[in-house]
RNA sequence: GCUUCCUUAGCUCAGUCGGUUAGAGCAUCUGACUGUUAAUCAGGGGGUCCUAGGUUCAAGUCCUAGAGGGAGCGCCA
């Protein structure tokens, strides 16, 4: 007989048809007439209960019937006599795959606490609340390339191994192939390349950026999808090592439309994952956060506030001067702490608020420079609870104000030949943002620390699995 | 990287002012129960109190250092 998965034996009517389903054991509990085995297969958080009549099973048959062991179950849907779901299987055969010893096996039918998971976390995904959650990445992931494929984007693989030493947005992780214990160095004693595996140092790309505007310089509108490294000490429930980041990158926009841009798309991955991902977060609504479902639908049905930095600035002095305490000041040309953010983005304002027009100072050198010559065309997304969830702008298309800005801050661009080149032939108003998707996931799962929404999480002094 | 908190049974946690044999719930094991819903009820077993020093008649408790983890901040997505 051919297996059917949990989602679809949940969907059918308990007419008394055979059917044969495999899962992992969540729960066993019973007297000594019957035996109720919940399943799961992880096709959907819902388990499908097992029926075993004593009758027809010994003690023996079920003693390896315990939480964590792996079955094949034939039997005959029928309608459940219980309350609890609809349907049950009466089993007529039960087969373990494999046993999952009790004495042993750390994942108990009681709720652990994430961050004992966390040290678990090869069988992690076997728990309700990791199973939803890699649930909703799949979908946010489809999402994602759903959206840029309806609106004609093209998916564009930038490289994870570069050679250029100043995309700017954090430290490295070097790729070498040498003995890092025996390094050979040059006169100056410095560490000499050239026999290394690239000749040259090359490390893990912090961004896809910069290739990626070459690749919407030829294709119109590209996006990227991929895993980016910081080697940056950052031990906060926001960051990681090792994540996943979305660049995508439009030629011939303004500021007005790439704004339009992050916020369609933003609801565009909540609203999938309201319609995709009902069980799902519906049980981490239950579980964790009682206010999900409630803030997930408020996003898409409002419109993002579009605050300019000096706006900004002047709403929080206007706070400090009503007797609003902030740690840190909040002057022209000060970066925005987080404790702004989020007086503007929860209490201020209530709602997403996309700032735009920040000090040159502040930002990175490509972001197009205003009239005033003061800010640049920077278009941040913030959201409640996380803070930047996006990191967009306009991009300087001008080669003569790039370069300005290149020389005056001492960027060493020798090695970034290519990325001028796209100024100096066929150059276009262009821009594109940056958005963390374990960051979007937070969002959307509502959970409070970023290393429960990857499957297994790099840490500074963490890289375990 | 800075600040701060935590580490006691398989898990979650209590443990008073430093004082006798370190406790609870859940899990596990045994038994009871004719359909349970994280079943319930009764009973049993289960401890390097994170590690190394120190103070003290006496340390789970106080001090120092280290390890691991959480949170806040910085950096950022």
């Amino acid at each position: 007989m051919k297996r059917i998965e949990i989602k679809e034996v949940l969907a059918l009517s308990g007419d008394g048809r055979a059917v044969s389903v495999c899962g992992w054991v969540r729960s066993r509990r019973g007297n000594k007439n019957v035996s109720f085995i919940a399943l799961n297969d992880g096709s959907t958080i819902k388990n499908i209960q097992v029926v075993a009549d004593l009758a027809k099973f010994s003690d023996e048959d079920l003693r390896q019937v315990t939480t964590g062991a792996c079955l094949h179950v034939t039997g005959t849907l029928v309608e459940s006599m219980g309350a609890g779901q609809t349907v049950e299987i009466q089993a007529d055969s039960i087969e373990v795959y494999g046993t999952a010893d009790p004495l042993t096996y750390p994942l108990q039918k009681k709720g652990h606490s994430l961050e004992y998971l966390r040290e678990i976390a090869h069988l992690r995904p076997r728990t309700n609340t990791f199973g939803a959650v890699l649930r909703i990445r799949h979908n946010m992931a489809i999402a994602i390339h759903s959206y840029f494929h309806e609106h004609g984007y093209f998916y564009f693989h930038t490289p994870l191994i570069t050679a250029s030493d100043c995309e700017g947005a954090g430290q490295m992780f070097q790729v070498t192939t040498k003995n890092l214990y025996n390094l050979k160095k040059d006169k100056d004693g410095q560490i000499d390349y050239s026999d290394d595996f690239f000749g040259k140092m090359a490390a893990l790309t912090v961004s896809g950026q910069l290739e990626g505007e070459l690749g919407a310089m030829a294709l119109g509108k590209i996006y990227t999808f991929g895993p980016t490294f910081r080697a940056e000490n950052s031990n906060t429930p926001r960051h990681l090592a090792e994540f996943w980041m979305i660049e995508p990158e439009v030629a011939f926009i303004q500021k007005e439309e790439l704004m339009d841009l992050e916020e369609d798309f933003l609801k565009y991955c909540v609203r999938w994952a309201l319609d995709n991902c009902k069980d799902d977060l519906q049980f981490l609504n239950d579980m964790f956060d009682k206010g999900l479902i409630e803030r997930l639908r408020s996003v898409i049905d409002t419109d993002f506030v579009r605050l300019p930095y000096t706006e900004g600035i002047a709403i929080l002095q206007e706070a400090v001067k009503k007797g609003r305490k902030f740690e840190f000041p909040c002057n022209w040309g000060d970066d925005l702490a987080s404790e702004h953010e989020r007086y503007l983005v929860e209490e201020h304002f209530g709602k997403p608020v996309i700032m735009t027009d920040y000090p040159k100072e502040i930002k990175a050198f490509y972001m197009k420079l205003n009239e005033d010559n003061q800010t640049v065309q920077g278009t941040d997304v913030l959201f409640p609870a996380i803070g930047e969830i996006i990191g967009g702008s306009v991009r300087e298309e001008n080669y003569d104000k790039l370069m300005a800005e290149i020389e005056r801050r001492n960027i060493p661009m020798k090695d970034m030949w290519w990325y001028l080149d796209t100024r100096r032939y066929g150059s276009a108003p262009h821009a594109g943002f940056g958005l963390g998707f374990e960051r979007l996931l937070l969002f959307v799962t509502g959970m409070q620390n970023i290393r429960d929404v990857i499957p297994f999480p790099r840490t500074p002094k963490s890289a375990e699995f």
